[in-house]
DNA sequence: TTATAAAATTAAGTTTACTTAAAAAATGAA
DNA sequence: TTCATTTTTTAAGTAAACTTAATTTTATAA
């Protein structure tokens, strides 16, 4: 099924939502892809007509089985591309995804697997995010909690999640990375942030921040 | 000046003819570019209208200095997409052409001159076309010629002229590279085939085919 | 419950990059 | 020079991916 990159983006996102156990809606989506809710419910009647979401009238709309395995695709040229960025180029963390997004839709196949092989068949992006492989498979998912969700103690960053508009470069600048041990001090009362110490610096972050980074208890 | 991948590839497609003297008319733009005629007028009065090249009814187009300058930057972008191909991904001669032209159109300035430090700031791609630098200033003019326009004797190989659909893979399979040293032997009177030598091999070649590789003559 | 705000849809229109088919102009061989 | 072929243009139309503006539907809060 040949997908052009609107579709491509517009079945990703539906993705990303239903991944997260989110609605897909028609502002969200909106809001998420950049154009009119108009254009969301134009794309919606054109993709359910080819079978790829379920799509009802004032309804959130959900992937079918074969939109699934195109969401799929796109997630992983998006990630391998965003790994190669980060690996190859030395992009940073907040440049790779918007790069990505640029020049990740006409990849080819052919491409796509030298590219995955000249990384040695990574299986997370540099933000932590699962890379499908070349049949859509996931590797196996891991279960991290948001760091605001946790009693003090030691941590490690399993993914950060940030897409493009929703967060500023704050994981470039304090360059938070994937693997990173945190040890979370203590929660504020007042507005929930959190103080942390890494290398054995403290810092205060927004509660907002850390429902981004997510991680795995140390058992130290 | 932003500019549509269409556009693009229509200038770079003028900017390779005028570059080998030859006319940018309709019919060889069409057929360039898999457009129909119909399209390339069409295109033609919008990019006149812009001011990027001169057009006049029933004439070949001809780039302006700003036309040029566009036209430059996109060959910049194929161009160092194709080393990068290369070089890094292993593509083989014949693919980096169609690889590159699917995705170099969105490739951010950023993104192109961290792929041009990684690849230590190359003159010539692959094929041994010269690379403009982020100021569309190209490497100094090497004098190739034609293999087939040349007498007997010792030949390095500093150009193969080949683009997606007008040659088959004969580069590829044989493994004809830049810099690799050939001996003319002869040249058949007959059907102006040409009689070579190659690590001691001896092959004939089609007076078409060695007219694509441009050469240098090696004091021996 | 009902007014109001939010979300979604409909309708109409736009731009880009094409297409086909027919007409007109230019070119080139006899 | 003229007639046929080639090339180019014109006209009309299409598909994708949007937009704005108005309308309808749904959700929410008093």
């Amino acid at each position: 099924m040949k997908t052009s990159p609107a579709v491509e983006k517009f079945l990703r996102s539906i993705y990303l939502l239903e991944v997260r156990n989110q609605k897909a809606s028609g502002i969200t989506l909106a809001s998420k892809l950049n154009i009119s809710p108009a254009a969301v419910t134009d794309m919606a009647i054109k993709l359910a007509n080819k079978g790829l979401i379920k799509y009802q009238k004032h309804q959130s709309v959900k992937l079918t089985t074969k939109g699934l395995k195109v969401a799929l695709n796109a997630s992983r040229k998006h990630r391998l591309w965003e790994t190669f960025l980060h690996k190859t180029l030395k992009l940073s963390l907040d440049e790779i995804h918007i790069e990505a997004e640029l020049i990740e839709s006409n990849t080819s196949t052919k491409l796509l697997n030298m590219m995955e092989e000249y990384l040695n068949f990574p299986e997370h992006d540099p933000h932590g995010d699962p890379i499908p492989d070349k049949n859509g498979i996931l590797p196996e998912k891991q279960k991290f909690t948001p760091l605001n969700e946790n009693i003090p103690g030691s941590y490690q960053i399993g993914r950060i999640h940030f897409e493009s508009n929703e967060i500023n470069d704050f994981f470039t600048e304090y360059e938070f990375k994937v693997g990173d041990i945190l040890e979370l001090v203590l929660i504020f009362k007042m507005d929930n942030a959190l103080l942390i110490k890494r290398n054995k610096v403290s810092m205060v972050i927004s509660n907002n921040i850390a429902s981004r980074i997510l991680v795995n208890k140390v058992i130290s």
